[in-house]
DNA sequence: CGCTTAATTAAGCAAAAGCTAAAATAAAAA
DNA sequence: TTTTTATTTTAGCTTTTGCTTAATTAAGCG
């Protein structure tokens, strides 16, 4: 994807091919991870994840009320924090409960946490 | 936002604004973690962080070397964390170093730490 | 069964993201 | 000063995202 490499002083090519592998090792983690962040990373996503916190279970219905948001748009949500592990569901009549998933908890719980703890962005100094 | 209200058994009013005024009141602190999230929920800016925690420093081209990008794809890349907080960058000469910045570094350490300790999705069961 | 309710799905669309290629800055070096 | 090097910026384009509206599926209930 690269045509011209920098020709600078400092260009360490064995330092860059350490970088690569240290990269390559964490790759399949990092992928991970990534995805995981990039569901949180949006406001709406991130308010439904800190409810179910909170809350242990909501239904699409009430998660729609507090947000204010269309069912369909919220349903929508639910189905992408499913689809990459953050969320499961259970069906009760004829509501469906969503509530935090195992897999990814390690990493959400902190996160989740950090915003009822700290207001301000930088939390504490 | 919302047209039909649910009329399910359980729509709880008092419960549905409790939770509403429970998020206004991290609304300062959750977009902002999600707008950093949501810059660390993207593969490459995911990578550069991970190199950056780990070698405290690189210019532009060093990170395009390892990536193998083009210079201008990753400047645009560090542009966004930079203008996110999350970097920032001190020149010297005519190459710029970028570094992990102060601000965010404690919601993003711990994420970065994981990658190196568990390369499964599950960190530790 | 037909009707209502909870939720999902599908289609369409505007906005945002991420890349490429080319032009513009800026700081050495010749 | 002209040229080279490191980086940024701009424009253009394709893909993805997130919403709306409408249609569809599924589970009570009269």
């Amino acid at each position: 994807m690269k045509s011209t490499a920098c020709i600078r002083v400092f260009a360490d090519t064995n330092h860059i091919r350490q970088c690569q592998t240290r990269l390559a090792h964490v790759e399949p983690a990092l992928q991970s991870l990534a995805s995981v962040l990039a569901l949180a990373g949006n406001e709406v996503r991130l308010k439904i994840l800190f409810l179910l916190a909170d809350e242990q279970q909501l239904c699409v219905c009430d998660i729609a009320d507090v947000l204010q948001m269309t069912v369909s748009a919220v349903s929508q949500h639910l189905r992408k924090l499913k689809d990459g592990g953050v969320l499961h569901a259970h069906k009760v009549g004829q509501t469906v409960f969503y509530a935090l998933s195992q897999p990814h908890l390690p990493v959400l719980q902190p996160l989740l946490a950090g915003l009822s703890a700290a207001p301000s962005p930088q939390p504490a100094q």
